[in-house]
DNA sequence: AAACGCCGCAACCGCCGAGGT
DNA sequence: AACCTCGGCGGTTGCGGCGTT
């Protein structure tokens, strides 16, 4: 059977539109509408298939289109719609006015899913994948750094445990905690009362269900959300390492701590909820006034998306496909002279996945 | 200044479903 | 029922601009 080609090729002119060919192609649309596009080409004189005509006017020439970059806004819909219905660029369109499915498509394969990979995030399920996150600083580490303790066999044998975000949060927490004076800190821990929230969290469901070398560890783990902001340079200190070691455990690339825009809070949040609420990867655990950082909210597109991920687990990860159907091919960055784009890459950029060279993965494994 | 590589985007390609004959 | 046309869709390509070396 075989169907026969939508216009006879030969003869016809390919490649990009002149700005002859689109005067043509506008007026003749403008005096006789789009009409039977097989025939338009040739009832207006142009050189072209019917197809071209018609994907030159839908997505450049058409009068209802918005040019130019994508607001904000349209970026979250773009995301949220593309976790409900997929790739389906027209049906996304469709709710974007003024932007075509070519563009939406462009912008998505060029911008929003790099992004999301180097963010860790899957974009095809909107899923957080370990695989995806930024591991080159593990095998910095592990591999420049002859006196570290962690040891890629540990690493490859603990994956299962990696996987678990809560457990790497601790892990990596109380690591950069034996760095510093544990005295010292411990001393910090009774002048704010930390210790008063600390035995609270022995009440809580989710301490309980960590293994129980855990358990004891996190009790020695500062866990509050008490302001120090008159702490001194420990406190500054402590919390500069904290979010070091931190940053980048949870999944959401748009999940950040509180202490990262506030002064208020002395121990990342995501220690403090991973006790107190295992985390969800779509958090809205920061409010902030800092216009310059994106407020977690405002990705409502990846929570909405997410109803009932509240709880990340291994299972969770595990159900997403380990190798993506997108290759980590992509080595660009979000680049765009836009400031609120850029803005938004120095968000991700909390993401970074780091782990202290004295990370000892054994003892928390 | 030239060469090179990367990136974004417009345009093309192939396939599909709906509808007509 | 079979075939054909058409519009639409998603994936892919390739060109031009831009930055880097």
């Amino acid at each position: 059977m075989g169907r026969t080609p939508c216009c006879d090729k030969n003869g016809l002119k390919k490649g990009p539109w002149t700005s002859e060919e689109d005067h043509v192609l506008i007026s003749y649309i403008q005096l006789h509408g789009p009409g039977n596009w097989r025939s338009l080409p040739k009832n207006a004189g142009l050189q072209r298939c019917g197809k071209s005509c018609r994907l030159r006017w839908t997505n450049y020439l058409r009068p209802d289109i918005k040019r130019g970059r994508f607001s904000f806004d349209e970026e979250e819909t773009i995301i949220q719609l593309h976790s409900v219905l997929g790739n389906k660029w027209s049906a996304i369109a469709a709710r974007l006015p003024g932007r075509t499915d070519n563009e939406i498509k462009n912008y998505w394969n060029t911008h929003i899913r790099k992004r999301l990979l180097r963010n860790g995030i899957d974009p095809v399920t909107h899923a957080p994948r370990l695989d995806l996150l930024d591991l080159s600083s593990i095998l910095t580490s592990a591999l420049c750094n002859p006196s570290t303790l962690l040891n890629l066999s540990t690493l490859v044998g603990s994956t299962q445990a990696l996987l678990n975000p809560d457990i790497l949060r601790l892990a990596t927490t109380l690591s950069s905690l034996k760095q510093e004076n544990s005295d010292m800190f411990l001393q910090q821990l009774q002048e704010n009362q930390l210790l008063n929230s600390l035995l609270q969290i022995q009440d809580v469901p989710a301490l309980s269900s960590l293994p129980s070398q855990f358990q004891n560890l996190v009790q020695q783990v500062p866990v509050c959300t008490t302001t120090t902001t008159s702490a001194g340079p420990f406190i500054n200190q402590t919390e500069q390492i904290m979010q070091e070691n931190v940053k980048g455990f949870s999944s959401n690339p748009t999940c950040t701590f509180s202490c990262q825009n506030s002064q208020e809070n002395f121990v990342p949040s995501s220690l403090n909820e991973s006790l107190v609420s295992l985390p969800n990867f779509y958090c809205n655990s920061t409010t902030t006034t800092d216009p310059k950082v994106p407020e977690p909210g405002e990705y409502s597109g990846f929570q909405s998306a997410n109803n009932g991920y509240q709880n990340f687990s291994i299972d969770s990860v595990m159900s997403t496909p380990l190798m993506s159907q997108d290759p980590l091919n992509s080595s660009s960055t979000y680049v765009n002279s836009s400031s609120t784009e850029d803005e938004r890459e120095c968000y991700s950029s909390l993401l970074k996945f780091e782990i202290p060279e004295s990370l000892d993965i054994d003892d928390f494994l």
